[in-house]
DNA sequence: TAACCCTTTGACAACGTTGTCTAGGCGTCC
DNA sequence: GGACGCCTAGACAACGTTGTCAAAGGGTTA
């Protein structure tokens, strides 16, 4: 900028003010700077001028794999809206571990974003603390912040969800419904357990109950010692995208009543095609998103928490007879 | 860093020295200023310590969508690299847009990314020629840039690979085989459709050849077309994910020998299996990342050129008799 | 004609860090 | 006992921007 002041045999300040647009400088002055800039190549300095400003006009996005699709959508719609904002976007996967959460979160905090987005994998936030005080807004998107922590949050309707799942299920005849799901400790997982459990009242068994994650092995396993009881299930409800994908892999071609939490690209065109409780994860991203930016903009009011529908597609999967 | 200067009764810069891990502190006092860093919740401002050093430790990403599987799994295997580097990820889609491409190349530059990985969506790329010699390294991913630019370059096999994959189809019997790709303007789109060509030799006929994107009306108009025809295809190559999937959606239960471009989730779950040529995003990502870290170590050498093989998965689909 | 206002421009400090240079205190060596 | 060097610590400038304030020049009004 010094240069350009040169080149074009202004003041620094000048300059300033013609690439920030500001009133005040001659048309003939600002045309000369202008061209002083073209010649030069010269590019504004951001780090200069957030350091000045105090705003860096980024968000920090912390999800857990950009590579999950549901993720990737949620990222994307988020990035829509960052970009008409006119910010950039931060992010980061925290792969599940809540030390790499909070790992991002402080290394986004000391690149002094703006705000936060958050899909969070530990349930202690309190380390998030100081940087609201300090005027970081964060926005909690698919999970709640652990205790203590009182932030704007987007969630799905995760246990009506599941209750309408395995109710679609029920009504279709079935009364053995298995459920594979995350780790509880996992809150969508507890959550759709909840709706899982509330559905089939005294029908619940145990014994139908595998909330170990979605690894090949492990639901093998499980699947395997299910469908070996006296009574084995005669449909499954699975907790999320992947364990539906692993649930179909394990089953190769057996038929079984299936519910999937979460849709997937192609659910349609496997035979049968898969029943399914679709998520928004671009409805999600972009709520969380225009939170955000409205308490960027200065909304002090008390937190929102919103809810946002799930929707069952029948595709024949969640339609078969016991 | 004042106040924890002050608080801790020391100057300013001894506070730095400790911050950044520098010799020539007492440990005594190290741990008194350590203390006040605590109480006081200080963490460094990273903008301030950008300006001073030059250096943001930060990878500009830019992609063509996020919530493509296949530059998620880019994305994810960048940010891999990344993180162990110990800098941070911006990263943006282009949506296939030159301008929009053009627009995050500048925003990154002039947030001084220390380098860019980019897939490009246009074809002209001299307007990074000053960024390049201003010391700002480039990879360029999965598609080349424009004429007059030199760069790092990490490239699928495309024509190999779409070779392997009408020689497939051609080894299974199938004499007329049609391609549905992307319009030739994009790189790979016209690589693989070169491959496809090579291997058919005198069997090419290009009404048998559509290269107008993944829209489905498109594609449901193109192979109503080529179905029509007095000898029509009995085979079916595909040139890219998303139009291998419209074209099953269009062809519905129809069977039909088809090799597709890219690999997707859930491929081998669909009757038949989809044959696919298998690409390795995350190795394309990783790849990359690993070329622009050399170059910011320092290495002066002339641009690389890697091509990644690409493997042909038959599940199915690709071994169906014409 | 003097007082005033508006337009345009520039000088200067400040943002929070780090590199350079200097200074004081203390131990060591001749 | 003096010269020297090492260890620790601090003062100060600089990075490239922007906000504040002041000044110069020209036009308008009383």
């Amino acid at each position: 900028m010094k240069d350009v002041a040169l080149a074009a045999g202004v003041a620094l300040k000048t300059v300033s003010r013609v690439v920030n647009g500001e009133p005040g400088v001659n048309p003939a002055t600002a045309q000369r700077v202008r061209e002083a800039i073209d010649r030069l190549g010269y590019s504004r300095n951001e780090s200069a001028r957030v350091l000045r400003r105090g705003r860096t006009s980024t968000v920090g996005l912390v999800i857990e794999d950009v590579a999950d699709p549901f993720y990737a959508g949620l990222s994307r719609a988020v990035e829509e809206v960052v970009i008409v904002e006119g910010c950039l976007l931060l992010s980061g996967s925290s792969g599940e571990k809540p030390a790499r959460e909070r790992e991002l979160v402080r290394t986004f905090c000391a690149r002094r974003v703006d705000g936060l987005i958050v899909v969070p994998a530990g349930d202690d936030h309190s380390y998030l603390r100081a940087e609201l005080d300090a005027g970081t807004p964060a926005v909690f998107a698919d999970r709640p912040p652990g205790p203590g922590l009182d932030v704007d949050t987007v969630l799905s309707d995760n246990a009506g969800g599941a209750r309408e799942a395995v109710g679609h299920l029920l009504a279709h005849g079935h009364r053995r419904i298995a459920m594979l799901g995350d780790h509880p400790s996992i809150f969508t997982a507890a959550e759709r357990l909840a709706g899982y459990r509330a559905a089939l009242g005294p029908l619940f068994d145990p014994r139908l109950v595998a909330m170990r994650g979605p690894a090949p092995d492990t639901v093998r396993d499980d699947l395997e010692r299910m469908l070996a009881l006296d009574s084995p299930p005669t449909a499954l409800f699975t907790g999320n995208g992947r364990l539906t994908v692993t649930a179909l892999r394990v089953l190769g071609g057996r038929r079984m009543g299936l519910v999937g939490f979460d849709d997937f690209e192609l659910a349609d065109l496997l035979t049968p095609g898969v029943t399914v409780v679709a998520q928004d994860p671009a409805g999600m991203g972009r709520v969380a998103a225009e939170l955000l930016f409205r308490r960027l903009a200065g909304d002090g009011g008390p937190s929102e928490h919103v809810e946002l529908p799930v929707r069952l597609i029948p595709r024949g999967s969640g339609e078969l007879p016991p």
